[in-house]
DNA sequence: GAAAACTTGACTATTTTAGTCGGGTATATA
DNA sequence: TATATACCCGACTAAAATAGTCAAGTTTTC
């Protein structure tokens, strides 16, 4: 079971702007040097992290990106949602009621991947942004 | 995040075994045939399995596996470490005090990944076999 | 007008996964 | 005692996913 790197490097960057609660934008080069991940790779998970209103760029010199709302309101699973990260269980189509592996039946297991999947979600919609920076 | 095949068919497989309750050893190709998953895999699996004492075998004709302990006895956490699944946390040592990504301390969101971690884990350790078949 | 910074699509090397292959060994039954 | 059935085990491999890089922009401020 293992988490891309995409959804980690979203949450160690948006941790990352929170901790400096700057009121002007913090531009990916500043991210990238601190947090030690490659700009290019920055430019295509914020783009994702735009896309779903998680953060507002702008543009220009000085520009950047800041955070589009309160660190205290930001739940993870928002991130998570953006970057596609979910419970893969492979063959059992998610949410289905029937028809895993093929078959034509609901295979035994299949509401177990469906409780885990619930378990995790909760995890992290319970977890605030700004819970990261208190410590 | 994706759960790799071989403990979700050890689950499958285990599950299987325990809804049949028989009291005479349950051949790989049985289960192999009701659960539409490959012999050869299942060999693999079983091999895992009876090195954590989750079955035991018995060889030759009419041979086959049986299930070491009760199913609700059976925790799913065991299954799990038998295969070695685990979160994965790339570039994130788990548990380590310091060094992620190549730096010299601890990431921003090393607490995080640490605290889910614990989290799943609770989860499979609070499910037993017998919970699979219930219903 | 030049530099900083965002925007976007396409591509690729590497790693992991999900198996297969092929050759064993043990044992119950005919 | 032959043989079929079933477990045992290491090595290999095709396919998929991941983790990026590359290249070529566009926008905006100074």
């Amino acid at each position: 079971m293992r988490l891309n790197t995409k959804s980690r490097y979203a949450v160690m960057a948006l941790a990352d702007m929170a901790s400096f609660n700057a009121n002007k934008p913090i531009s990916l080069r500043d991210i990238s040097l601190r947090q030690s991940i490659s700009l290019q790779y920055l430019e295509q998970i914020f783009l994702r992290l735009k896309k779903h209103n998680i953060v507002k760029s702008i543009r220009g010199i000085n520009g950047g990106y800041i955070l589009a709302k309160n660190p205290n309101k930001l739940k993870l699973s928002e991130i998570f949602l953006a970057l596609d990260e979910k419970v893969k269980t492979i063959g059992c189509e998610k949410e289905s009621k029937k028809g895993c592996n093929g078959r034509t039946t609901k295979c035994i297991t299949h509401n177990l991947w469906d409780e885990l999947d619930l378990h995790i979600n909760a995890f992290f919609e319970n977890k605030k942004l700004e819970d990261l920076i208190r410590n």
